[in-house]
RNA sequence: GGGCCCGUAGCUCAGCCUGGCGGAGCGCCCGGCUGAUAACCGGGAGGUCCGGGGUUCGAAUCCCCGCGGGCCCA
């Protein structure tokens, strides 16, 4: 009797048991003993969405992992071999953008001349580097997400280019990859072209101006189209004016002029243009003003524009809106897709006087050399001074801006490669029905995207990515030769730069490449662009794993069976992922997406820098422990839904897992005194041979584990995750362990191991499933109370292998039973409330009604109510008998759907109102145990002395049970000597106690 | 302009698919326990289930129309 709780579990605090685990992992190697391999066993298959290298991890990529590491340990808890290799997305855009803040360069011109190419490239991969350490530690180990880091796949590698090189061949040789001249979204300052994709991700709203031209018309009198525009630099490629042929235009006469005018906007627009007298002179249909001709407003500052022949004239289009500006819209079909589309229609010039950069060049006339912001202003001044200006004024709308450095986009046309994608649309709606999407409702929204595919625009203006592997004839740029491997390059390579391979698939080393000649071709020329970064990562399902040679391999993992990103990679790396692998293979590479919400901040807005409101990973976590971060992420929302994050809420958690902590404490305190050995008792006897709440505990255990599979099956992970929490919180420390109590506290109660057993299969099952949620914390309790009980057991709780739910170990009659019985106690304690009766003192009795089917069933939990309602005696009868009298005072509830009516005596007999008494006492002796530190079972000997006759009676008559409860081996009336005492006031009475230690 | 989602207690959310009780946690109030104890437990108050109409014996739930909010596409 030595081994008394002290040595078994200590003290809760979450973060030194995580300093305790991490060693402990460390040092034994569990994660790859985790990832490592058994024969036979079943792949599950998982395939990291890399995190771009570039910025520091925060809370909404934390949640992300979370999820990712909640599945991956779970699957392997259930007896799969996990592939879990960790990745990173290394190259593109935001590395660019990065490098150039460190180097201080503002212009992509700059790269070249003042820091040289070379020097730009090294700094990226060096930022790549720096990042990538946050990532490993912060979003990664940090959280015990167990990826494979050692084999993580780099989308800046030689041989995973390699993948990305071959996709191009394959396309080139399929006749799907080609140049095309096409609008574009550009970013001014990054100097490049935007995807689709990209472009989505970047809408916020703009100031811009606002403003109605007048248009004069040829061979007409003082008659004039009014336009409108929110881009006025767009006037200097304007070659046309769209009317929306269904609309009704207004001929208006306005003093001596006449304007064109949708007539559903006319009042709106007089208004605008302070115009106080006007008249609607004629009304024509939009489609009987096609083909008049008018004077472009800029003729003379544009002077190209007097060489446009079929140019300059009135055109019809279905998107023209009637409800907004004039109705008429002006048309440049260099600078918007709509526009760029009519256009090609009516065989209008499409031109484009603005550079990539955003400034105007020569074919600009007076504009050259202004950017776009600066001609909008020179263009309205003009307009002004021209007298063609109608209105002026601002709008506040959505518009596109770079989602990286945040400029506004600028729509021009221009020539880049393109993968002809929109033949594929069903074989890639096709392909992703064979995929399951949580949660469902989302599937819609994906194929909504795929219906509206156009090409996929692959190439890019920049210099950290994987290089467009394409070359071209000088001679005739209609020949391409597209290179598929580095071994093709350098047999293909009259020069080859002196560099490692890293350097050779990189630029500027590979622009320095001289191709052969061939019999068609005397010199090729590789087009200076780099690939989409989409790209890269769209490979990671056959590049990740170095898919061209690793064949036995990739097949093994290929199509994976589970990925998990953000919901706004539908448009990004779901896609990719889906088109590469559709187009190559044939299928999707994933069997399974888990779409993932964002994360908001505490007021509900989203995070960003500009805010001041992001939560880092490393502030987060060396804050707060882990296991509450993780818990709290995976249990308060749908993993879909947006996730108000709020710091105060990680405290609920905390006391949730604190909960958790005693209640193996207080197991074992108990195990220990007795020398519990598991391995001596099976949980199938205690199931069929001990206590109704024994059995009930087990078939619960039980039922938590189907449940917890069954919702895994269906990622509704915040209600598998709170499962487990509440099977800890209710089902155990509310439930059972009050139940228990007596039994494992009286040392005569032999059937305690029954009790003992049904705890112990909870706890260690419980706590397999904790292991998913909070590693650490789990880890923890394995080691200490686990393996202190089972030394034969897994090295590590998540190295264990959890067992499959059991049909022999449920019974839903008693599950059901026990929530009545739970019922009736929670009436019982509403009433004692109700009349002012504390739950020390006992109750005559507790009366239930209830459906005639229940009352047989429920007499068997007779025990249970008795004991936690504190009454002496317990009736069930059914509903239609039961009478509730004068002395009791009744109550009816509905459990589960059973209604059942309660009532309780409120007559204190004395011999009650001295059982009481005795408890009061019992309870004031256990407080001053208490403050002398006594071990659970270490014996006392109690003075007691009262000059109260109730109090004296109520001693004599209960003493040995007294005596038995405070572990007291006499009890002596009077004073003595004694190492604590104390005078008490009880009901009103003065009681004089004296406690002495013994020694055991 | 099109598509999708959401609106339930002071706050954050379940319930809705498959119609039959309006729920949880936190906060608040009241109480208990003192052998899990820098803990823990019980009880209570609090609701126009956004509004209106319809279907139905019966609607938070299904249908329609509004209002408000969010996301995506244009």
């Amino acid at each position: 009797m030595i081994r008394c709780g002290t040595i078994g579990l200590g003290r809760f605090d979450l973060l030194s048991m995580e300093e305790e685990a991490r060693r402990f992992w460390k040092t034994r190697e569990i994660p790859r003993k985790w990832r490592s391999w058994d024969e036979g066993k079943p792949v599950f298959a998982f395939l990291e969405g890399p995190p771009t290298a570039n910025g520091y991890p925060h809370v909404g990529h934390i949640r992300g992992r979370v999820f990712k590491d909640f599945v991956l340990k779970y699957m392997r808890l259930k007896g799969y071999n996990v592939w879990a290799q960790a990745g990173w997305d290394e190259q593109g855009l935001p590395v660019e953008v990065e490098a150039e803040k460190k180097l201080g360069i503002k212009k992509k011109k700059d790269i070249f001349r003042i820091v040289g190419a070379e020097r730009f490239v090294e700094e990226c991969n060096k930022l790549v580097d720096y990042y990538l350490k946050y990532w490993q530690d912060y979003a990664t180990e940090r959280i015990a997400l167990w990826l494979d880091l050692e084999n993580a796949y780099e989308t800046r590698k030689p041989e995973y280019i390699e993948h990305v090189w071959y996709f191009i061949k394959r396309m080139h040789e399929r006749g799907l990859l080609y140049e095309g001249k096409r609008v574009l979204p550009f970013c001014p300052r990054c100097e490049t072209a935007l995807s689709d994709a990209e472009v989505s991700q970047g809408y916020e709203d703009k100031v811009s101006p606002s403003i109605y031209v007048k248009f004069r018309l040829k061979n007409r009198n003082n008659e004039y189209l009014v336009i409108w525009t929110t881009t006025p630099w767009t006037l200097i490629d304007n070659e046309a004016v769209a009317v929306n042929p269904e609309g009704i235009y207004c001929k208006t006469r306005v003093g001596d002029e006449y304007w064109f005018v949708a007539e559903s906007r006319l009042e709106e627009v007089m208004k605008n243009a302070g115009v106080e007298s006007w008249e609607c002179v004629e009304r024509v249909r939009g489609s009987e003003l096609e083909g008049l001709r008018y004077v472009h407003p800029l003729l003379e500052e544009v002077p190209i524009h007097t060489k446009h022949e079929n140019a300059h004239y009135v055109i019809t289009a279905d998107f023209v809106s009637l409800d907004e500006g004039t109705g008429l819209v002006h048309i440049a079909p260099g600078h918007g897709p709509e526009d760029y589309e009519v256009g090609t229609q009516y065989g209008l010039p499409i031109t484009s006087a603005v550079e990539i950069n955003g400034v105007f060049n020569s074919e600009g006339g007076i504009f050259r050399g202004l950017d776009v912001n600066e001609a909008s202003r020179k263009v309205t001044a003009v307009l002004r001074e021209k007298g063609l200006l109608v209105y002026e004024g601002t709008i506040v709308h959505k518009y596109p801006h770079c989602w990286r450095c945040g400029t506004p986009l600028i729509y021009r046309a221009d020539k880049q490669w393109f993968i002809r994608v929109s033949p594929y649309r069903s074989d890639l709606i096709k392909a992703l029905s064979d995929v399951a999407i949580y949660p469902k409702k989302l599937r819609a929204r994906f194929e909504n995207w795929l219906e509206n595919l156009k090409d996929w625009t692959i190439s890019r203006s920049r210099i950290w990515g994987t290089p467009l592997p394409v070359w071209v004839c000088k001679d005739d740029p209609k020949k391409v030769k597209v290179i598929g491997s580095i071994e093709e390059l350098k047999k293909e390579a009259e020069y080859l730069p002196d560099v490692d391979d890293f350097r050779l698939v990189h630029r500027p080393w590979i622009d320095r490449v001289r191709l052969k000649p061939t019999e068609d071709c005397k010199e090729w020329i590789r087009v200076p662009f780099v690939v989409d970064v989409w790209m890269d990562s769209g490979m990671a399902w056959m590049a990740s794993v170095d898919g061209l040679r690793n064949r036995k391999l990739f097949s093994m993992l290929y199509p994976y069976h589970f990925i998990t990103e953000g919901i706004d990679q539908t448009r990004g790396w779901f896609y990719s992922l889906l088109v590469t692998s559709v187009l190559l293979e044939g299928r999707a590479p994933y069997r399974t997406i888990l779409m993932q919400g964002l994360v908001l901040d505490a007021q509900g807005r989203k995070m960003s820098k500009h805010l001041g409101n992001v939560i880092w990973a490393n502030d987060l976590l060396t804050k707060h422990s882990v296991d509450a971060t993780r818990a709290y992420i995976l249990m308060r929302y749908p993993p879909a839904e947006s996730f108000i994050f709020n710091l105060k809420e990680i405290r609920d958690v905390v006391r949730n897992l604190n909960i958790i902590w005693n209640v193996f404490k207080f197991a074992d305190t108990y195990m220990s005194i007795d020398r519990f050995d598991p391995s001596k008792y099976d949980v199938l006897t205690t199931f069929n041979e001990g206590a109704p709440e024994d059995r009930w505990i087990i078939s619960e255990t039980n039922t938590l584990l189907r449940k917890f599979d069954e919702l895994m099956g269906e990622y509704r992970l915040h209600e598998a995750t709170k499962a487990v929490l509440d099977f800890f919180v209710e089902t155990l420390s509310h439930g059972y362990l009050r139940m228990i109590r007596p039994r494992v506290w009286s040392e005569e109660s032999l059937d305690r191991f029954h009790a003992y057993t049904a705890l112990y299969h909870a706890l260690k099952t419980g706590l397999q499933l904790l292991s998913t949620i909070a590693p650490h914390m789990a880890e923890k309790l394995w080691q200490d109370f686990i393996k202190r009980y089972e030394p034969g057991e897994a090295e590590s709780v998540h190295l264990s292998r959890l067992s499959e739910p059991a049909k022999d170990l449920t019974d839903e009659r008693i599950e059901k039973l026990m929530k009545v019985a739970l019922g009736v106690i929670s009436s019982a304690a509403s009433l004692r409330n109700e009349v002012k009766i504390k739950l020390r003192w006992p109750i005559q009795y507790v009366k239930v009604g209830l459906p005639r089917d229940y009352v047989e069933g429920l007499k068997e939990l007779k025990h249970i109510i008795r004991l936690l309602a504190n009454s002496k005696d317990v009736i069930i009868v059914s509903y239609e008998e039961l009478d509730c009298g004068e002395e009791e005072i009744s109550e009816e509830t509905k459990v589960d759907n059973v209604p059942l009516k309660t009532c309780i005596s409120r007559e204190l007999t004395s011999e009650l109102r001295k059982e009481a008494l005795a408890r009061e006492i019992i309870r004031r002796v256990q407080t001053m145990r208490n403050s002398l530190n006594l071990k659970v079972d270490e014996p006392i000997k109690v003075y007691i002395k009262t000059e109260d006759d109730e109090i004296s009676a109520a001693l004599n008559e209960h003493r040995e049970y007294v005596a038995s409860e405070v572990r007291a081996r006499d009890i002596m009336f009077g004073e003595g000597e004694a190492d604590l005492a104390k005078e008490w006031v009880v009901e009103g009475r003065k009681v004089w106690i004296g406690i002495k230690r013994l020694r055991s």
